[in-house]
DNA sequence: GTTCTAGTTTACGTTTACGTAAACTAGAAC
DNA sequence: GTTCTAGTTTACGTAAACGTAAACTAGAAC
């Protein structure tokens, strides 16, 4: 196996357009656990898998706990039969949760879409009007 | 035009699942402005559909502030010209953040998928085995 | 050898989004 | 008339997710 690549705390933090101390944080709350060498942090790209999968949780609007939830399916553990179905039961929980999410999407976007047509069609009767009534409230 | 239907702050706080001092925060913020009558709060159909797209933009991680500026996009105002530009530049930039969400649930989905697959396949050798195997570490 | 440059720890501060408690109001029920 | 039952205002408290500043370390560059 080739050595895989390693990242300083820094080059991830530009990476994701983060701060260093977003991702202490994320150590603290035991999100992340790199390695070290000597006092300095070093993450391999095991941890920067686990930084991305944070970031997008973050962005479906989990919290920091719920997606910790979620980065403990990945991890190979959970080795006895009451284990795995316990995970297996968080997984349907978490794609039930994924799909409300989905649905709360289209309804937005089919909201702005309507939205955008509203907003276009007062934007040429404006042009139609030389906008000459464009102080007026709709 | 018929009298649509009214609300009062408990039943919406019921409906929602969420608590009175909730919807008056909403308020606080100016995300809500209900009728008053007496001192009491009147909600209408209007002041329902809002808090619902609150909520909605809640669970995709949008902040209230955020969503403000949503909601914003749905009232009838903006009259001139350039004020419908900035609203339709404002439309299609939330358009674009609905969009990376949609991937990211796309994405997570898969990852889920993915994860799943391996946690049954884990369940189904440890039941090949009787679960002989049950405390040993994947 | 000192001066950058990242990196580190420690710790207090801040914003967002409410929770919670206290003290008041006003109609309804008895 | 008082006792519920919502509802209200005011205000302090809190958890999450960092921001920010201070004081330290350690290798690199000169």
């Amino acid at each position: 196996m080739s050595i895989s690549k390693t990242y300083t705390i820094s080059e991830l933090a530009q990476e994701f357009g983060i701060t260093t101390r977003t991702i202490r944080y994320y150590e603290d709350e035991a999100l992340l656990s790199p390695r070290r060498e000597g006092q300095q942090r070093i993450y391999a790209e095991k941890d920067r898998v686990l930084l991305k999968l944070i970031l997008r949780g973050k962005r479906l609007g989990f919290s920091l706990n719920e997606s910790k939830g979620i980065l403990a399916l990945y991890e190979p553990g959970g080795s006895n039969q009451h284990q795995l179905q316990t995970m297996l039961n968080l997984l349907r929980e978490k794609q039930e949760s994924l799909r409300r999410r989905l649905e709360d999407i289209e309804m937005m976007q089919s909201d702005l879409l309507e939205a955008e047509a509203r907003i276009s069609r007062a934007l040429i009767d404006g042009q139609a009007n030389g906008d000459a009534d464009s102080h007026k409230q709709i």
